[in-house]
DNA sequence: AACATACATTTGTATATACAAATATTGTTT
DNA sequence: AAACAATATTTGTATATACAAATGTATGTT
């Protein structure tokens, strides 16, 4: 990927601003590759990150506010979010027992199975994604993102 | 910045979609950085973008389609980007004598004057963003970055 | 108990983005 | 020149996201 023949410049941009370019356009790309991958789910990228941590809850139901902590892109609207896998039957919801004001969020079996249809997909994406890196790379990638 | 940390997990999670989660929360915080520093002159990052391009024309005009093409962010929609500069007095646009399907787009003096302030705003950024960063750190990770 | 405050979620609304269809102009073919 | 295709942009519409205000519930204070 060259920064200057994607953005389609001939200028020598400095070092700081073309990282900051470079970042974006691979986030483009990676974004690219994992929303075709998703697709075929009919789920967007928030949606499948909502599945995975509900099915990292190994069956505690979550509410809004711990979804909202451990989703990747924090995002002012959950509910909504919620509610569309709700009509997906991948998730349901119910007011929480002990305190109505929360809400319980469980991953269904149909959404088990079908999160395990997706994680296959995903892995095909991450072939595409990382087809030029070794472990190696990943993990000085992996240490200089640390740093930001 | 700890990946695990962010998202509230304690498990260990492969490098690989790691890597992807890592991406996105830099991008994440690249983003709010910019914004921010960008809030003050009521432009979006597409819309700086679009103002960079158009001063890197020297006087040249671009249409929208050479702007489509160099932006960093491919979107659909560049009419409505540049209307919105024109109502802040940042661009002018017309229509192209010798091709009256084109439009002939110019960033205009108070834009240039804008943009050098958002430099300036930028340069600050710059300086948050890569607090940690040496001139090496950054080398190698434009290396990594052209393996995507 | 009445009140104020804090908490968790939902809703309203404005803005942004994505995609497809529509419009206008130019170039090419017959 | 009429018809058709190609190009450049604009518009319509559906969906996504961001932010603030509103709702309902619980907790602490007097």
């Amino acid at each position: 990927m060259n920064v200057e023949e994607i953005i389609k410049t001939s200028k020598k941009i400095p070092l700081e601003p073309r990282t900051l370019i470079h970042m974006q356009l691979v986030h483009n790309k990676i974004i690219e590759v994992m929303h075709s991958a998703l697709k075929p789910f009919e789920v967007s990228l928030q949606q499948f990150n909502v599945l995975r941590i509900l099915r990292g809850q190994q069956g505690k139901p979550a509410n809004l506010s711990t979804l909202n902590e451990r989703m990747v892109t924090k995002m002012s609207n959950t509910t909504r979010l919620v509610d569309k896998l709700l009509n997906k039957g991948l998730v349901n919801r119910c007011v929480c027992p002990s305190n109505r004001r929360k809400v319980e969020i469980m991953i269904t079996d149909d959404g088990l199975k079908a999160l395990e249809q997706m994680d296959e997909a995903l892995l095909e994406a991450h072939k595409t994604i990382y087809k030029n890196f070794n472990q190696n790379d990943l993990e000085k990638l992996n240490d200089l993102l640390d740093k930001f």
